[in-house]
This record gives C-alpha cells, sequence and structure tokens, in this order.
DNA sequence: AAAAAAGATGTATTTTTTATACATCTTTAT
DNA sequence: ATAAAGATGTATAAAAAATACATCTTTTTT
C-alpha cells in the first residue's frame, strides 16, 4: 500500500508555494529544492493547476501562486485528485470484478470503512495546517 | 492506493476455510471456487501457514484446516502481515529518504495519523465477523 | 513397493503501473 | 526578436505485481 510519488510532489508544491505568500514561484525553483527533474514538478503543476488549486501565468515573470488561501486547500481533496484510483480490492472495481462472494462479503465493507475512516482524518487538515511553521520549513528549502 | 491481490485472495482463502468447520480444504477446491489458478492459492496458502493462520499437512487426504478460531484472527494482522510495504511516502522509508524538509514536515505525521486510522478500524474485526453469515457465503461458493 | 493426492519450494516470465525523459509548442515581458 | 516561463503529447525505463512452470516431499491407500 502506497501512495503515488506525483502524490506527495503534489503536496511538496503547495507547501513550497505556500512559503511564497503571494510571490510567483517557477517550476525550476521547486525541482531544484527538492532534487527532482522538473519534468515530473511540470506534470504535477498542471494537475493541481486544472483542479485550480494554483494560478500559472506563462511568460516572463510568469509563475505559480495558490489560487485560493492555504485554508481552503484540503489535504483529503488534493489526495483524492492525485491519487485516481481507489480500488483496493477488485470487487471495488465495479467493471471488473469477477468475486463470487462480493454480494455477501462482510470484507469489503471492512475495508470500505478503514477507508473511510482514512480519509476522514485526511479531510480534517488543510494546507494551513501543514505550514503551521512555515519558517522551519522555508529554512529547508533554503530559501 | 491499492491492496495487493494476494492480500485478498488471503482473507477469501481464511473465509472459505472457515465455511468447512474442521473439514479440510484443497488448494485445488479453493482455486476453482474463485477461478483463480492454483498457484497463486499455494503462494497465499503458504505465506497464511507461516504466520500460523492455517494448518496444513500434506500428503493424501491432505488440505488446510484453521489453526485457530475465527475469533482470533485479526483482519488488520492478516492484512499486516499480506501487504509488506507501508511505505505510503517517501520519507516514511527512512533508508531511501530524501526529501529536505523531513525534519520539519507536519504532512508525514497527517498521514501517518490518518494510516493509523485505517488499522484502528481493521483492528476491530476478526475473521469471525466476517463469518457472520455463513450460510449466505457458502451458497454463492457453490457448495 | 507403487501410485496417487496433497502441499512445498524455487525460479522464470509476463503484465501492469509508476516513474522518468525527450521533443516541441505557446505565451508574454523586455 | 529574444528569453523565460508554462503547456502538451509521446516515448522509454524501472519497479512492482501477477502469473506460470518445473520439480520436489509427504502421506495414505492399494
Ligand atoms: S472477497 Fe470480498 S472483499 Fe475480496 S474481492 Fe471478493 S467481495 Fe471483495
Ligand atoms: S514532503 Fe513531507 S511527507 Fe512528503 S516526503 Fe517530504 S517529509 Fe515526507
Amino acid at each position: 500500500m502506497r501512495l503515488k510519488k506525483y502524490t506527495d510532489y503534489a503536496l511538496r508544491v503547495l507547501m513550497y508555494t505556500a512559503t511564497k505568500n503571494e510571490e510567483k514561484v517557477s517550476i525550476k525553483e521547486i525541482a531544484e529544492t527538492f532534487f527532482i527533474s522538473s519534468e515530473h514538478i511540470r506534470k504535477v503543476v498542471h494537475q493541481l493547476s486544472k483542479a485550480e488549486y494554483i494560478e500559472t501565468t506563462r511568460g516572463r515573470n510568469g509563475g505559480i501562486v495558490l489560487a485560493k488561501s492555504p485554508t481552503d486547500i484540503n489535504i483529503g481533496s488534493v489526495i483524492r485528485i492525485m491519487e485516481n484510483d481507489f480500488y483496493l480490492l477488485e470487487c471495488f472495481d465495479d467493471g471488473h470484478n469477477q468475486c463470487v462472494i462480493t454480494p455477501a462479503c462482510h470484507l469489503r465493507h471492512v475495508i470500505g470503512e478503514a477507508m473511510n475512516a482514512f480519509f476522514q482524518v485526511l479531510d480534517q487538515y488543510t494546507l494551513a495546517d501543514l505550514m503551521e511553521n512555515k519558517e522551519e520549513l522555508r529554512a529547508l528549502m533554503n530559501q
């Protein structure tokens, strides 16, 4: 059981961007901060932008800013969007389920309940909660 | 985010075995019930046996029985054993973590808390809970 | 003793998913 | 025009998971 690296990268992009209040940040500087190829960050940024968490501006002096206040960026929602696939079990994917006991199986409800508990925790936090020690984070990011 | 098919197969083996109280069951019949190759079931059975959830007997009239009462087989523990890897994030794997903000990052604690909530639910259930409607399950398994 | 039925072990292959890289746009301030 | 930024599409590589194959060993029955 793992989350995708892209999901984590997405949160890093949001955290990095949040350290620079209204100032624009570039894909390049995020990539260099975390020692990740700009290529990956680029894709993550694209998705975050489509989901309207950030606003991007092309061209010279372009860059990225948050599209809303950190208090309005919910961690659970970010993870749901980045992690497209939550088919923890075969029977969660109606289209491909071939398990014969599905109609009577309690296991699927137990796992479903566990997954809900997982998200219930995530849904309680926003980007603002992650930025509570903004200065400390900024220092580690070598700003 | 997915569980491995093997993890689910392991639970199916346990549920199937639980429907036949003390009677031995064979890998072949489990495989045929769920339309899965015996090869996969064999591996799962091997792991379940090593973890002492089931007892296997070789030879003619051999087969599988539960090694303990369904009330003593905790779902969370089965999943923890079958699913070896819970490195939801890069920083969860000390050996390979290169994330620069790890010392100050709150995200990792949020995800950790969510994962705990996930297991806390699973830890509340045992195989016995899944067998509450044993007859219904048995019918779907064509017994 | 031989045969058959069961599980044990080890290894190899294939498929799927995820991660990564490359090439080529488009936009915009200077 | 040019340079600096992001946008898009596609291709490749690496890792993980799923699947298959071959060959044991154990035990009961005949
Ligand atoms: S055994 Fe239960 S949980 Fe697993 S795939 Fe079948 S219905 Fe779903
Ligand atoms: S950003 Fe936080 S959660 Fe993600 S790898 Fe770094 S320390 Fe871990």
